[in-house]
DNA sequence: GGCAAGACTTGCAGCGCTGCAATATGATGT
DNA sequence: ACATCATATTGCAGCGCTGCAAGTCTTGCC
């Protein structure tokens, strides 16, 4: 077979007796191109099988037709499922995504936002890690930015804002309602870096507040990492107290996860002992034993508001649109981890 | 602020009084370079706060720095933790990983291994799904491409292989050995086109013949697909059967998890009643209840394989080299779903 | 002191495409 | 038939970088 170079616009408009700027026009679904015109160009198109550069492409126009979307891990479900979401929505205009996989250190997110990668996407759509608002306000100007997190967050950028306080409180109400009282939270990070993880504390606390509950400081649990492991090693110590808590308001479904499981190795009942609330509603979640009460965010708003909003910033004069901020709601969706059916 | 243009090299270059083609060579590290030099190149970076631009970068170059990940879906743990193991690898590479999600859909799969972004990429890894191999082999030439997959297929590219027959015997066998007869098997895709499914099948009606066991059609369980939902469904109308099986070998972890809350809702007690088997060793499984017996393949292998053979096949020469093949064992995983613990 | 063999640096051309603005062609009205 | 407008097509320059090959400067050694 011979070392035959891929076709290039010029071999198009060639073949099909245009000039190579009219074949582009064809591929940009140019207003004014006669049908014959279009015809034969794309015959061309087909005979060589042409497939556009991207690179030329990004280097020589405007906008290079990739966004970045920025998360600490992959293989957590909350993040895994926003992914998928967001590729979804941008699948349908033809816009690729580059997934930066952060693992939470801030060197590695400071790359994403900052290094070569950011030069060549659209726009960023930002869980907001570790990197301080103020750096990335100040840093951040060559192309749009989608911040997803707190309402608090961002007058300076768009946002896709979720209530992680409110959340955080509605759950705790849920359990108190149901006459718990000795709440346990499991999810605070030693770092107190993390702002997911402050925020639902900060919801939790204003709950207890409210009802005049106070909050045992040995139920507070700590965790290395918002993982099922970290959960089960949650669990362990919380099994060494002497007096159990009769509630659990667990910081992600996976902490919930991996406290089930060891609660249940345990003897502990779910939820006549321990009611247990997750967040997220990964979709696992449903099918635990018993199944995971929880927080559930509406992902598909969130990716599809996200990558909207890329939209409008990239529509001519959307530069100097003021910073937007959409509200994303959250629902808490009772299942038998906190409200049993047997008899 | 001044809307001030993003610094080129040869703005780097003026800077540090060199030529832009010096400035190029330190960024690649070329052996010939005077320190003074370096250093005065490198302070003007600094202070200019350089960034490469990729597009032009790879316009002119040989390579781009991006390789493509396609796989059907990344909300699937399986996948989404491959996906997480090959940016890893890539990350440590200075690659990025484009990530195109098929939805299993063959147009999509198409696109993404013949559309606009396979231009850009220097190496594909595509999990193989509804493309033949013969459309594959005919098409692909342009950039190495690394297939996972059965050792079966393909002697004309590179691929890592995993072997999904022996895998479903040893999962069979292992029930056997256990004593179980009726055994069912949940995974059966009505289209017959995915390999994978296929594959699995093959391996548990060999161990089966082998053991003179038959193999009852209405323990043939079809899914629509190999989600939770699809394991609910067919455990609901496995429920609606007048004998029950005593083993299930489900065809990945997310059917299992699905029959396995089903089961349970339904009073089924898992082993004792059936003993269910998955696949894939989904991080979830151990925390399930009981937790999955399954086969583990090692992901992390797989993933440092494909981008290890990707770089050999970038290295000057390595087009000429003959495709190689690595297989990635498996384990069987046995844990509480067929062997009960309890007393 | 002269010369080869490094060590180090550079100029040029061009990757393949699109923005821009100009031109060519056709349709319409008078 | 000719100006006018809308439709349709084009040429040119250049995006920012790297491959290549050729250049210049050092150094060591006879």
């Amino acid at each position: 077979m011979p070392e035959s170079r891929r076709p290039r616009l010029v071999d198009v408009a060639e073949r099909a007796g245009v000039s190579p700027r009219t074949v582009s026009n064809v591929l940009h679904n140019h207003p004014h191109i006669r049908d014959s015109t279009r015809k034969k160009v794309e015959e061309a198109l087909v005979a060589l099988d042409y497939r556009v550069n991207l690179s030329a492409r990004a280097l020589a126009g405007r906008n290079t037709g990739f966004i970045a979307l920025v998360i600490p891990v992959l293989d957590n479900p909350y993040f895994s499922s926003l992914a998928a979401h967001v590729i979804e929505a941008c699948a349908a205009r033809d816009w690729t995504v580059l997934i930066e996989q952060t693992s939470a250190q801030e060197d590695r997110e400071r790359n994403a936002v900052f290094g070569p990668a950011s030069r060549l996407v659209d726009g960023v759509i930002l869980q907001l890690d570790s990197i301080p608002e103020e750096e990335l306000s100040r840093r951040f100007s060559h192309s749009s930015l989608v911040l997803i997190g707190e309402e608090a967050s961002a007058a300076w950028a768009d946002h896709v804002a979720v209530d992680n306080v409110s959340a955080a409180r509605e759950a705790t109400e849920h359990v108190l309602a149901l006459g718990r009282r000795r709440i346990a939270t499991a999810g605070i990070l030693p770092s107190g870096l993390n702002t997911t993880s402050e925020l639902r504390y900060r919801g939790v606390w204003q709950a207890m507040e409210a009802a005049g509950v106070s909050l045992r400081t040995d139920y507070l649990l700590e965790v290395g990492n918002f993982r099922r492991p970290d959960g089960a090693d949650a669990a362990e110590r919380l099994l060494r107290l002497d007096v159990l808590p009769d509630a659990l308001i667990c910081y992600n479904d996976l902490i919930a996860s991996g406290m089930l499981a060891k609660l249940r190795e345990a003897g502990v009942s779910v939820p006549e002992d321990i009611a247990i609330v997750g967040f997220d509603d990964n979709e696992e979640s449903q099918y635990q034993a018993p199944p995971l009460t929880t927080i559930a965010w509406d992902l598909g708003a969130i990716a599809q508001r996200c990558v909207e909003q890329l939209v409008e910033r990239s529509q001519p004069g959307g530069d100097s649109r003021p910073p937007a901020r959409t509200f994303v709601g959250h629902e808490l969706i009772v299942r038998e981890s906190t409200v049993s059916t047997r008899p």
